[in-house]
DNA sequence: ATGAAAGCGCTAACAG
DNA sequence: CTGTTAGCGCTTTCAT
């Protein structure tokens, strides 16, 4: 039953009964006696307000819109809960948009989202700009806020890592336990994060006399398939590095594999520090190593941003190295 | 800008225009040249229709309600966007609840979502009946689909997996392989689905003349907590079973990290399989036997019972083994 | 302390 | 082929 509805029952007006349900009868110093009538008569009738009319004349819908690029992945569906949870305290919800990392995809979904009038756009891309991409971060009908895959162009509000931080403290941690031929496993190197997070490797190894051999770097693509193939080409180098470091979720994944058909035992032949903690990391055999993003951080900063953003504020959080045994220590290499 | 603006612009009625936008010019005879003026406007102010608007007129948003316990867990995680790609096609959009696997939370989020008005839900529950979830699946105003977590009290349309016969599955290629001391990791008891599986798997057993110990079956609820102490309590007993099933996401976690603790090989001194698939489970070591939900096809008959459905269809689904390697053959036990 | 009236932006029925 | 009119259900301004 919507408001006109039950007020007719109650021989009020909507205007009254609005407030009422509205929750703020005394503000307009409605008498206990009706506000009463109305809260019993709409529990009774289970009559609510209808929020299309209200979305309508308030022009607001209550929903922010979330792209990301797999919700799949654990990372994605870790700060879809999260966002989720900071929304529920300011009533909003989360309108889900999953481009699977299609950029065409992605394209339309933006389109999409932007038509429909949300209250807010929190935007993980797949981490390459779009004519939409430029559009939805840039209007100023909505707030958005980017997240994770930062598109370095588009100067706006957005959350991510301290990428190179996160790439030193891996290497770092596997130089404090005496590896010398570290390779990398990539992921989509067109991307911000992924090369941020190559450089600080590249420049703590530089600054520990170290180099990155070619043959120690391969991957490209978030793909399952890139992961196997890199990986591949990184353990069958003529010299092998004693350690390898993943740089996203996949990839971990992919080492997995193809160190398990090369024979190679973790940590004993080959250590390994993987980006992106997962669930699944502490149990299975041997717990691995991994660079936890700060997630449930990142979500409450994007929410806080979006809604009560100073303009262009650019938050970046720091990786922590969850330590477990996929790494080794190692005597002269 | 929105239609009426445009409509002064062109010196058109916002009919006009409306019917030429929403792509049906020659149904209501539009000449070619006015609705190509109105497209080419349009493109050129950014013009588009207001949603709220359309929406509060037609009575519809086109958007789904889903809700479901976990979107962490791969499961509904893989749910989620295999529903977002079957809506895509219809051009609707999924508005996601996460209730974190909490009936409490559950209950607030079915009244949430239910108080908008939205197209359609698609519910899966934590799995433990409540009264807003009653009234939220009976109420004739939305079409509804029960997925995955079902309730037998409750008789809509819904999406299952055949749990009896996916957990006689599990058996059945224990049995084969000469597994006859087998262990049983529950979820939560009080969830049809971890019962039906259970069902399945004593019948199994009991058709092959086996017997199920009580201190091979543990388990309670799906925290990893819980999961841990079942596992301990089954690695433990008296008597060890030579095989365990878990019967959810987290069991798999749980028992490997209690095997690796209890220096208890797999599949050597123990074989696994593991209820739900996930996308670790062919990479990790071993790769695991699992039984894996047809998560598209779920989806898919979700969304087609949801605007197709027929009064009171019940969709179940068979369940497929995964045979990978944490299942040793096993003579005389 | 309450109500009347206007209007958010759209679409559908009816009219020509 | 196009326009006029009405109304979806709500909230807000202004009035009393």
């Amino acid at each position: 039953m919507n408001l006109s509805e039950l007020a007719a029952h109650l021989d009020l007006s909507v205007t009254t009964v609005s407030r009422v349900l509205a929750g703020s009868p005394e503000k307009y110093r409605i008498s206990e006696a009706t506000s009463k009538r109305v809260l019993e008569a709409a529990e009774k009738y289970n009559a609510a307000p209808n929020p299309l009319g209200s979305n309508l004349r308030k022009g607001q819908t209550g929903m922010i819109g979330l792209l990301v690029p797999d919700i799949t992945n654990p990372f994605f569906a870790e700060l879809a809960r999260e966002i989720d949870r900071e929304l529920r305290k300011l009533e909003k919800t989360i309108l889900l948009f999953d481009s699977g990392e299609d950029a065409g995809l992605e394209r339309n979904l933006l389109r999409d989202m932007t038509s429909r009038r949300l209250d807010g756009f929190i935007i993980a891309s797949v981490g390459i700009n779009s004519d939409e991409l430029t559009k939805a971060a840039t209007q100023e009908q909505n707030p958005v806020v980017l997240v994770d895959r930062l598109i370095p162009e588009l100067n706006v509000n957005s959350v991510s890592l301290d990428n190179r931080d996160s790439g030193k403290q891996a290497v770092r941690h596997l130089i404090d336990k005496g590896h010398r031929k570290i390779g990398v496993l990539r992921g989509d190197t067109q991307t911000l994060a992924d090369r941020e997070r190559f450089e600080g490797i590249r420049n703590e190894m530089k600054k520990a006399g170290l180099s990155l051999e070619a043959s120690h770097i391969a991957g490209n693509g978030y793909s399952l398939e890139a992961g196997i193939e890199g990986s591949q080409s990184i353990l069958k180098a003529d010299v092998k590095p004693t350690a390898v470091i993943t740089l996203n979720g996949q990839g971990i994944l992919a080492l997995l594999r193809v160190a398990r058909e090369y024979q190679l035992q973790i940590p004993e032949d080959i250590s390994v520090v993987a980006f992106d903690d997962q669930p699944w990391s502490p149990f299975i055999n041997p717990p691995i190593t991994t660079i936890a993003q700060p997630v449930a951080e990142i979500a409450h900063e994007a929410v806080e941003l979006l809604f009560n953003g100073k303009q262009k504020h650019k938050a970046v959080l720091k990786a922590e190295i969850l330590e477990r045994v996929s790494v080794i220590e190692v005597r002269d290499s």
